[in-house]
DNA sequence: CCACTAACGGGTCTGTAGTTCCGTTAGTAT
DNA sequence: ATACTAACGGAACTACAGACCCGTTAGTGG
């Protein structure tokens, strides 16, 4: 008998299920409020009312949870717009991000998940899955663009949806600049004008 | 007497000075091996060949010695280079970036001190500072490139610079894209183009 | 509906990060 | 050179995060 798989996996019905939603959304609460270095899974228990053993059975560590958080947030996968202009669609792209990134429990929850991820590497690679993810759900609007000839063809369409999140992304984590409307606005444009003059073009 | 102020303060003589420099190359060192997660005040002391309770009471908390390791690096400026075209002046700086970012011992105390910034405010306010002295150093040479010419007046400088970091960062720290050498030479020719299109003129 | 056992949870134990005490070393002022 | 005391350092102490044990609860398959 292979005995000791991962405990969830054998019963993920009812009561598994609902430890596990409580447990995960007692550790964004835990995460936005102080910083994830002071995360104490006993706490974290405690605010899912939930036993403190189970917790470190079925988690163990602060980056595991970190992760699982990360993935149940992945599949949440929000509406992507698709107006007939590609800078508007970036631009709709950067205001998302901002909004993300100013809001109190959802930029708490990044900062604090992008912090874990350069302790473990397991929390690194849930990391870099979740942006291909987003990043792929966006790539199309600029792949029509290039059909529409706003952009060169042979533009890496990732490549642009990255350049519209890093400046947010800097200046949240890094710099500390305010991240007002203007900032998301002139992220899109930045990007939209660099991809026109063909910087993203492969070679 | 004001009696109890910050120890170090009154006698930052020869001792004092040579024991911060060990701690604080010791914990450079213990950042690098390991996250900051998994620092150990206890463990810097016996590299730095101190003893604990030195260490504890002169900084006493991680986020605290991670700031003053931060404002020590500070101080060491990088001479900035000055050619006759913003193009190449940009590329330079997206490579002194790059270098840094991808060195062993750089690379991963930069991580270190961008995480330790999630969780503490006066580590946050560090790193800012720390920021705002680097791109206030590169700013000139996007300010003559506007007397040049190159790029329209009212250009922000401070917000070309940043964007030229802004995506080697994003790199680095989310999405885990590999930080080759043309990453650095699209980053500066982004903030170029952009720049050059007027995105970064102050309304 | 019942049996079987996966998964939970309270209580207790342990390793270690961080504190405190007090004697020692060495800057600094005269 | 000497005195004064800031700052260091070893050792013993404390508190708490995380591990473990074992009895209880409740999914799941017949």
């Amino acid at each position: 008998m292979a005995a000791s798989e991962e405990p969830g996996t054998v019963r993920p019905g009812g009561r598994t299920a609902r430890v596990r939603a409580a447990v995960l959304r007692a550790a964004g609460d835990a995460l936005a409020e102080h910083g994830m270095d002071r995360l104490d899974l006993a706490d974290v228990a405690r605010r899912a009312e939930v036993g403190k053993t189970t917790v470190y059975r079925r988690w163990g560590s602060v980056p595991a949870l970190v992760t699982d958080l990360l993935e149940d947030m992945a599949e949440q996968s929000l509406p992507r717009v698709e107006t007939g202009s590609l800078l508007e669609d970036l631009t709709a792209n950067a205001r998302l991000v901002r909004d993300t990134l100013t809001d109190p429990r959802q930029g708490a929850l990044f900062r604090a998940v992008i912090a874990a991820a350069t302790c473990d590497d397991r929390t690194a690679r849930a990391l870099h899955r979740f942006y291909a993810t987003r990043i792929g759900e966006w790539a199309p609007c600029v792949e029509t663009a290039v059909e529409r000839g706003e952009v060169p063809p042979g533009t890496d369409a990732h490549e642009v949806i990255r350049a519209v999140s890093a400046p947010l992304y800097y200046r949240a984590l890094m710099s500390g600049d305010p991240l007002d409307g203007d900032s998301a606005a002139r992220a899109a444009r930045a990007a939209f004008e660099a991809a026109r003059a063909g910087v993203y073009v492969r070679s």
